[in-house]
DNA sequence: GATGAATGAGTATTCATTCAT
DNA sequence: TATGAATGAATACTCATTCAT
């Protein structure tokens, strides 16, 4: 009554989005799902037919948000190159940032190579062509120097962080979530980025 | 005696370790590994006392074979800062290259950060405390340019290769597990490294 | 209004007659009444309860149409005993013939003795006597020779074709529901039913 | 111990027999089988793999026996037509007379044309055979008086005696399975035959 | 009349695990 | 060592039914 229960539908998307996020999708069970939305059940299949679907519609949810934010990125660069790189970064490192959960969805789902891989396909592809865009003037299309390669480098040296660094906290005796940590890990990809980018010219 | 069956202690271990790199620790049942080993399901019971401790041998596998790895490449080390690291990153790419199920199953488990993730840190810091060496004269203890940035970037740029491409094999329409495609990466990696150095420089 | 879509009671009673017909009661679901007539579930609660009185609802609708077919039947009955009874099995045959649904319905309900078998039973009953009256001037009360032997014996010559043919087309080779086919049966049984009254007289 | 508690395996197969006889394959629930049997519900799973092969087991330990009694009918054939009709014929009254649930089963699913038809039409296939050797030299191949028809007819009398009966014991006041009462149809299932034969010769 | 939401009990099937042999 | 048998709890999913609107 006192906006404690919003739609039954959008409790049980959210339960389903920190589940499968923090467990991957087989180690989450739609009981888990109905208890930590407080519903019954069967309701989650009224409303979303399938653990499958319901997987999908998590996905689905990360890839509009992933979209949008990417699309107004492209559409805000400006300057040259390496501010355009910049930019791109710092987008995705915002989403991720501010995503954590997403990011270990996808690392999981990917290194699993289930068989729902294919929405993480193309939500991994249509960050790729953006990069591919801002690459596009200044990379050679093949060889080592292809602008796939400095997508992998740069995408994996950002979702890297918000993976691993968690495992690696308790050795480094410091929280690599926290703000500071964060804006440290920034940097360093900046100046990775502008290493690159002089060895390029 | 006839060659053909080696000990099932050992099967049974094989199997596992195909079996949980490729799907994941929830991905897989006990009667998965009895089958593809060969063996009746109550034997993995007895040689490996319950699942989650047959996973931990799996995992303790791997720990042991990269810190061999990593011992030797240690001991090899010589020539100044850019060739040992330059032979770390080619260990570590061979590494992987070899044990790619590794890869993705490391990833998996960081990424879902399970109860099991003792192992893998284990793992991780071993790996980082030889990168640590490596870099420990030339870089700052703390900040942007600590060593643990470029063990990150470096090692996640390695191993992302591994477990992000093969999604991505199918948007760029190659295979980069052939060998052509990994010397190439390797390639991308060594031009990388040495624009950090440069850069460092 | 449009004339497409008549009353939904309706479009739901027909909808549980197809489904009953064809897979038995145990077969179909309240959803799929629902689906196949185009409206909600609930609604088929509204107008008929539950399951079961959904159930009873299609096998009334048949009662009243055997019955109405076999009371002109009778009435039209005119002749001599003979006539009488190729009169009687050609209706039946024709009803049966005209509702093949139906008489799978009635052999899987006999046969299972379900709880609902009490609307059959009225529906046999009412058919044996129609046919008891038909022999009841020929035939001996009791023995082998009482007439609900014949009754048994004719009906279900007639009613076990549409019912077993089918499973035995296929190894036949042809399509026992066929006009021809049904031609071929009904001159069987015109056959029997003379050969009978022959050796009775 | 007491002889009492026989393998479980046996058991359910008996369980299983009873209750898809009485009820029908979707009228059954392994949970159902497994209460009757005492046994636990994954035990059943254990030896049957599945509720359809479970039915599948079900229907061959009858085809079997079916089958066997069919062969022996057949090897001990003597005398001529007549004699041999009636010895079939006989054959398998007692069959079914001593396998009611058998004849409920075979009905049942004829009548649903389920997908594991495939069982019983070889079942009705095989029988046909036999009968159709038997008329093979008296009766036209094709037309009213081909042997499928007879098969049909006779086939027909004899076990729907089994099936409709009991629906109809109560409004006839006797009880159809009683000895005298199969005694009964057993002479009017011989007369019959006889006025059959007659009219063909 | 008509519907979307909701549920408790049930469905077939798989699970990790135990244990007697 | 090795295995067949056994089980309680879990799995995803469906069911008939109710009810507020």
């Amino acid at each position: 009554m006192a906006g404690e229960e919003p739609d039954r539908a959008a409790r049980i998307l959210s339960a389903a989005d920190d589940l499968f996020c923090e467990r991957g999708y087989d180690g989450v069970s739609i009981r888990d799902v109905a208890r930590q939305a407080g519903v019954n059940k069967a309701l989650v299949f009224y409303y979303y037919e399938s653990k499958i679907k319901l997987f999908e519609r998590v996905l689905a949810g990360y890839y509009e948000a992933h979209a949008e934010v990417f699309k107004r990125a492209a559409e805000d660069a400006s300057g040259d190159l390496r501010a355009r790189i910049h930019g791109l970064i710092d987008t995705y490192f915002d989403f991720i940032g501010s995503h954590h959960r997403y990011a270990r969805l996808i690392q999981q789902e990917v290194a699993r190579q289930g068989e729902h891989i294919g929405l993480i396909r193309d939500n991994l592809a249509q960050l790729f062509l953006v990069s591919h865009v801002a690459f596009a003037d200044t990379l050679p299309e093949r060889g080592p120097l292809a602008p796939k390669h400095f997508f992998l480098s740069l995408a994996g040296m950002t979702i890297n962080y918000f993976t691993y660094a968690p495992a690696l906290g308790e050795v480094w005796g410091d929280d690599p979530l926290s703000e500071a940590a964060q804006a440290e890990r920034r940097a360093h990809l900046r100046w990775v980025i502008d290493a690159l980018l002089d060895a390029l010219e």
